[in-house]
DNA sequence: CTGAAAGCGCTTACAG
DNA sequence: CTGAAAGCGCTTACAG
């Protein structure tokens, strides 16, 4: 391979004039420019970034950690990340968690010992914890990691809009099947959920709540669906809100095992609104995330990092479909 | 950040030796090994890896070259291999090519700068084109790279299985939808089921097979559908054979906005045994990749990297699930 | 068995 | 505006 001496010989000059038309310092006359450039093709030198890294400490690589990348959510949103990553002319290195804090841990530091630009961590929890020391920026997307800084959907407004929807096609026994409450996301699509429930009832005393606590899983969805699906139809809510997706479509499952009636039985909806929402049979109503403005703005936050830089908020967009309708009177 | 020179001055011993330790040299006295540990310990020593990047020309990395990791297929794949290289302390560097070549050829540049341990590509195509010039391993996975060699399952023996399986229910009359047949994977699994029904009309010469070509993607599957059960249904086959599961999914999808039983009416098969082909319903016949085979067989590939070494050719396994039936008389 | 030293290929003050 | 030179933090023959 040719090295940025080999270009330097070619083209007439030393190193430094080379490293410099390299990085595209304004000073060099044109004319060594050209030079440069030429040898460069002639050449095919392509820089070493080992190189570069060692004396830089930087590479420009992107880190990203999530629970799992066969999750369709986490897939879609390493994609959009990977897309922008590569418009700045950044790969990114991916991790999975497995949904563990230890492996996480592990994962992060393997990736600060590669110098990236960035890391991006989609958090298994957000318990806090001490923080990095590095000088590598660290933002969470999605789900929290300890205090850094997050960009996410404003997931609470999303409930609230689902749970609005829902109470305008008159439905008044609703179920919620909440994530796991030790995740920020499972949290606040709750919390959101719930107070606007509590704000509706102002209208109409007769609205009632239940809720249920799954895993962000088709199965946990199927699961707790039958549990629902085993009161009587008369007292059984006309309306089931899952905390993401796959919740959702499990539930979906269960009610065509049972023969009950998407929407004309009970209405479903989901959250996040992965591409599978709009393939399922009924397509689902779901919460869509702006997925490309989540990558973009953390890929933003990296490259902007001011020491503690602020939250991002994020608004998404109800997408209404066919599984959810008019309540049964 | 502590550099080998604080552990050394630490420990009292020579950077080499301390390098040596590092890297288990067995040949450094015991005693010396400790001091250096302890050093290490004491310092929370991370060894630079551009340092060592640059003067080994290697680094802990497998680059990743996947058409798109938002497909499930991919990402399950993407999910092993990165389980997978953690074993051997190594992180994935992932690109996806958008399904585009010109874009792959640019990823697959941009990571042999990165001089990692080896490259993984899931190939958009496998049009033979110039080897890249590298000391890097190169393979491929499911999808073949040019000349590189190829790790994949057994598609030819597995679309053969389903034929066979539907031949078994006494379906006669079989539509197979074919994936593109500019990849390797699309053409093997046409030849497959096609050559296993030849045979098998030997058997029973009243088999009638129609081709369809599609695109291995759920939208694909159902406009195809639609063209297919626009025949009257006296006339209509009996089975549908996917040469992918988002195929047969978007079939199933279809049958149930036509009402059509699936399988009562029509059979419906898969390929892959993708997460999601157990989640619909009904729950889909599909022949599994053996996924973490793939995964360990493509790192293995990389490490033990004979020059030109062979392809690897997997087994996988029919999975019988209910999307598939006894034919109607 | 251990250490001193060269050198991997860059970038970046600094001198001119 | 350009070049000479130091140095990033390692690994690896080589000498002793």
């Amino acid at each position: 391979m040719a090295t940025i001496k080999d270009v330097a010989a070619t083209a007439g000059v030393s190193v430094g004039t080379v490293s410099k038309v390299l990085s595209g310092d304004p000073t060099v006359k044109p004319a060594l420019q050209t030079r440069v450039r030429d040898a460069v093709t002639q050449l095919g030198y392509r820089p070493n970034l080992a190189a570069r890294a060692l004396r830089t400490n930087m590479v420009n690589v992107i880190g990203l950690v999530v629970p799992d990348i066969s999750n369709p959510y986490f897939a879609q949103l390493a994609k959009a990340i990977e897309t922008e990553a590569a418009v700045r002319d950044h790969m990114v290195m991916l991790a999975n968690s497995h949904d563990d804090k230890p492996t996480e841990h592990r994962q992060i530091m393997a990736l600060l010992d590669r110098t990236p630009r960035g890391i991006i961590v989609c958090a298994v929890s957000d318990e806090v914890s001490d923080r990095y020391v590095t000088d590598t920026a660290i933002v969470s997307v999605d789900r929290r990691l300890s205090d850094y800084s997050l960009i996410s959907t404003d997931h609470a407004e999303g409930s609230a809009q689902i749970a609005d929807h829902l109470f305008g096609l008159g439905h008044r026994r609703i179920a919620y099947i909440a994530g796991p409450q030790d995740t920020f996301v499972g949290r606040a699509r709750l919390a959101g959920f719930q107070s606007r429930i509590d704000a509706l009832r102002q209208r109409d005393p007769a609205v009632e709540l239940t809720i249920h606590n799954g895993h962000f899983g088709y199965q946990s969805g199927e699961d707790i669906a039958r549990t629902i699906f085993a009161a009587p139809a008369a007292q059984r809510v006309t309306a089931i809100a899952a905390a993401n997706d796959q919740l959702a479509i499990g539930v979906l499952r269960c009610a065509r095992d049972l023969q009950i009636e998407v929407p004309a039985q009970v209405s479903v909806t989901g959250f996040d609104d992965i591409d599978l929402a709009s393939l399922v049979v009924p397509r689902l109503t779901s919460f869509q995330q702006p997925m490309d403005q989540l990558a973009k703005r953390s890929i933003a936050a990296i490259f902007d990092c001011k020491a503690g830089s602020a939250d991002v908020l994020l608004q998404g967009t109800l997408m209404v479909r066919s599984s959810s309708g008019a309540a049964q009177i």
